[in-house]
DNA sequence: AACAACGTGGTACGGTCGTATCACGAAAAT
DNA sequence: ATTTTCGTGATACGACCGTACCACGTTGTT
């Protein structure tokens, strides 16, 4: 057996099980013992290298946002700026619709803890659920920069319509979630929207 | 001691004391002695008139369904068909945002459904979680009126434009929910994407 | 008046959960 | 080479949870 153990890399393959978990039978029916399982662990490796299970779920929750704005970032990127600010804003918004496994475990997964928040104080002065605004942040930016090259339809307010396509992508992202709609559905509704945003004058 | 009570008085009276609970605590922190000390009335009378827990959740959800669905319409309907499509239209969205205590613990609750029924097959058979089809056929009922009565921008398809209203009242409310942002902030947002659906040509 | 069914309380049982304790082997330090 | 620290396993503990069981008074029926 090996001594000298890389920590941070242990954490993460933990954390990951417990998103794994999370993601298939549901965040509030996971316990030490399924994530020491799932990770092929004993549950005194979960105990020692996470104390107790609040830091276990706190990083967990960590570890899924990083994970996951990476790879919003990535998708968004790949779109590159030369194709327009138009296909990045798509493609940031439908990167973060639930449409194959791993983002509908990310969206789950993420919205048990957004839910959990607003009884678990602790959970609720994480940063990563109270400051979302850097997708806002970068919409608006991206509308802006369309706006200035006269690619917008006139008189659009660029941070009210990145609140909305955000709003709008989460309410959607639900509704796949639970069933109630199609990924095609949804980014149908989706890039409708965005249609709108960005006609031009005459178009239509 | 009265005998013969009244069962289903007593069911709603135990439902509400779930809800409440609910709300405060969490769903998932809810157990059967919680609901009966909130409803002032043993363990014993819980397993009596709900045998299983299971049940209990079921029946709570279906009543607090049926409650926000009376509240969304009496809202709706105060509005009053005299006033316009636009302002029912307005005041139905409204109304399923989270802004009194009532309303915050009806979101957050039936969020907390929602999340346990993509991991719950029994809960997710239940035909409140998936069919909330009705309120957007209302809406786009309503749309189609403004529509033939040319209150509506031109080329609007009513059935997407419900959706996407819903979507985003869905996905507001989530925000409001968490803290992110203020029910009046979610309100502006709303109103300018309805400014935009029933808007006239030449206007803008 | 006797009996049956309903409503209610108290309490116990089996299971699971998070956490703590004890023990031990292997590497690093001196 | 010895000692100390680190990583790991097995197991135990106390609490809580959903459920089951038992007993008793009250009400309606015959």
């Amino acid at each position: 057996m090996p001594k000298r153990v890389d920590h941070a890399e242990r954490r993460t393959q933990i954390a990951e099980a417990l998103v794994r978990v999370a993601g298939r039978r549901g965040l509030h029916a996971v316990g030490m013992r399924d994530v020491a399982a799932e990770a092929g662990v004993s549950l005194r490796l979960v105990q020692y290298y996470f104390e107790t299970k609040e830091k276990l779920l706190l990083y967990g929750l960590e570890h899924l946002a990083a994970r996951f704005g990476e790879r919003v970032a990535a998708r968004a990127g790949s779109a590159g700026a030369a194709a327009g600010p138009r296909a990045t804003a798509e493609s940031l918004l439908l990167a973060s619709l639930p449409t194959d496994e791993e983002s509908r475990t990310f969206h789950l997964v993420y919205t048990s803890y957004a839910v959990l928040s607003v009884t678990e104080p602790a959970l609720a002065a994480q940063p990563f659920l109270q400051r979302p605004g850097a997708a806002e942040d970068a919409l608006t930016d991206l509308l802006r920069q369309a706006q200035a090259a006269g690619l917008t339809r006139p008189g659009l307010d660029a941070r009210t319509e990145a609140i909305t396509l955000l709003a709008l992508a989460a309410g959607l992202g639900t509704s796949i979630l639970v069933g109630h709609r199609t990924p095609d559905a949804a980014t149908t509704v989706l890039r409708h929207q965005l249609d709108r945003a960005f006609e031009r004058e005459g178009r239509d």
